[in-house]
DNA sequence: GTTAGCACTCACACCACAAGAGTGCTAATA
DNA sequence: TATTAGCACTCTTGTGGTGTGAGTGCTAAC
């Protein structure tokens, strides 16, 4: 167990560290946090907490930096005493005008946050069980070839291009279209069944191709499909954590990769605020970075928005600013728009 | 004018010095290109050429690079000895032939010209005058907010939120969708008078709503977009062009504005295979790199598809490569690639 | 016009050296 | 016993000198 004034220096070498982005040695403690100690006695207590595995040494006779159990201890440190902070931005501003659904609001939000943050924002938006659709649009393109538009419960709209056995009018099509919008949402199974009755009656001249183009909707509505956004990444070239260029690019090229997004945000289990520091990540490509996150689910649809940094990352601030931006997206609350 | 022997020499040096990265001196093009001359002879030579323009030395005493007048000349000879492959492409054939849309086909040919050339993959379309509308869909989203939902006549989907004066009913929205959906393909002046007599007369009861609904309709329709895919970047880093941490930090940012891209592109004039090198591009953050991209028109839309590397760009197989995958696009029919 | 020869230049890698920051340890101190 | 002052030691970083190799420019000979 941590006394006090161990807890005392562990959290100041994060924050100094945080601040500066170098070693920190025992006399600036000393001087800056801890003053009414002399270096010598936070030497030693240094020492101690290196062994304990909260601070560690880039190479000997330098100052310490935190290790992720350093870096751990300070986060849920900042959590614990978290209130929400006045914002010093003028977040509704920038947030009022996304008039391109709920992807350009995440969009927009990833943005912000790259902004602010000055790391890189993310978001990702995936359907989850019995999702329901609001309205669904076959539209004709060129001789048995047909645009599905799914507009999902919560604003996500699906495309896809599907090829019909027979051609199909763009008159037979709109029938078809207002057969499945009369059940608009329902959930798919309820729906099936009497959308299948009706097409084996009255449309039946049209009966293969209206199966195939309702087993297209049906993997449309059914498949979980994710979403990711990210915000602008470029100004991270200027963080001397990664002025080694193996560094950053083994992030960029992470972050490039839709399917790792997916999976490290899969790790975020939490219904709330996730941070997942350094050598928490499963990922390798994360072994430097850090993840903080806030899911939140509503309308059959899990989101997701936050921030990736390096694992010297002002948790402090990007925390609340997660959180303001949550709040005005309104997502915490209901995925409605307003 | 150059002699024979003069434009041996500047497309030796551009050759090599493509191949290695490495300044080229007289000693490597003597022993390895122009057998029958001495290094005198041919340092003698470059002297000239660099007084002309298209040579230069990184410093003094180093070898010679190109200069943007020295690659010209080598695209341009290139660029007359190809055997010109499929000159025109189908672009509505590319729609149908990928699952996910011209969209989803452009993404997938940006992501296979990174693959294959080693630089960026980049492509974007646009819509040009008097384009038309091939299905539009109101889908209310909650009171007095309706998915506006426009399906361009070469399959671009353009989505926006709006907002309504006065709430309407799905009923009333699909009534409005009918109507409108009665004159697609005809061009948009020409369906604005009608559309506005049949508000007045049987829909007057949404009259401010169906204006303000009309009008969104007309910006998203007549408001020239452009979208812009490119594919992966990360493999950049390891060029030695751009082992400069300032270099690469240039080039991405540039990549990540969208606006940036949009102004790039409108500088390919040509119907055809554009080629800017380096200093020749107007836009700052690109007087380091190249652009090859082949431009086309159909269907309302101008479409591009093309790279982006450094000015020390393998030219003759970018341009085989954009050939070469527009061949692709275009024959392929059944439009799975990878 | 072409070539051999030679002096000169510059980038780069290597080394030694000094300065500075910070540690660990020991002995003195409250 | 906990704390502190003092000191030797370590390691990074920056600087200047030096040698090497690649390549040029120039001149004189062919």
């Amino acid at each position: 167990m941590l006394t006090e004034r161990q807890l005392e220096v562990v959290l100041s070498v994060v924050y100094e560290y945080i601040k500066s982005g170098e070693s920190v040695g025992s006399r600036t403690l000393s001087r800056r946090y801890l003053t009414g100690h002399s270096s010598a006695t936070i030497r030693n207590e240094m020492s101690d907490l290196e062994e304990m595995g909260y601070l560690k040494q880039p190479h000997t006779s330098a100052g310490r930096i935190p290790t992720t159990q350093g870096y751990r201890l300070y986060v849920d440190t900042v959590l614990q005493r978290r209130e929400s902070l006045t914002p010093s931005v003028d977040w509704t501003k920038l947030l009022r005008d996304h008039r391109e659904g709920i992807e350009g609001a995440l969009e927009s939000a990833t943005e912000i946050l790259s902004k602010i943050s000055n790391y890189v924002g993310i978001a990702a938006i995936t359907t989850i069980d019995d999702i329901k659709f609001q309205k669904v649009d076959f539209v004709r393109m060129g001789e048995r070839v047909v645009l599905l538009l799914v507009v999902l419960n919560g604003g996500l709209v699906h495309q896809k291009i599907i090829n019909l056995p027979w051609d199909m009018s763009q008159d037979a099509l709109d029938d078809l279209s207002r057969r499945v919008n009369f059940f608009a949402g329902s959930s798919w199974n309820e729906v099936k069944q009497s959308i299948m009755e009706y097409i084996m009656g009255e449309l039946s001249s049209y009966k293969n191709s209206c199966e195939v183009a309702l087993k297209e909707l049906e993997g449309v509505i059914l498949t979980p499909s994710v979403k990711v956004f990210t915000g602008s990444k470029s100004h991270m070239f200027n963080l001397p954590d990664f002025q080694d260029l193996s560094k950053i690019q083994a992030l960029f090229s992470f972050l490039e990769e839709e399917r790792s997004i997916t999976d490290l945000i899969s790790s975020c289990s939490i219904d709330g605020m996730n941070v997942l520091i350094g050598e928490e990540n499963e990922i390798l490509e994360m072994k430097n970075s850090s993840l903080v996150a806030t899911t939140s689910i509503s309308n059959g649809q899990k989101a997701l928005i936050g921030v990736i940094g390096p694992d010297r990352m002002d948790y402090e601030n990007v925390i609340s600013a997660i959180d303001k931006v949550l709040q005005v997206l309104g997502l915490d609350s209901e995925g409605e728009f307003k």
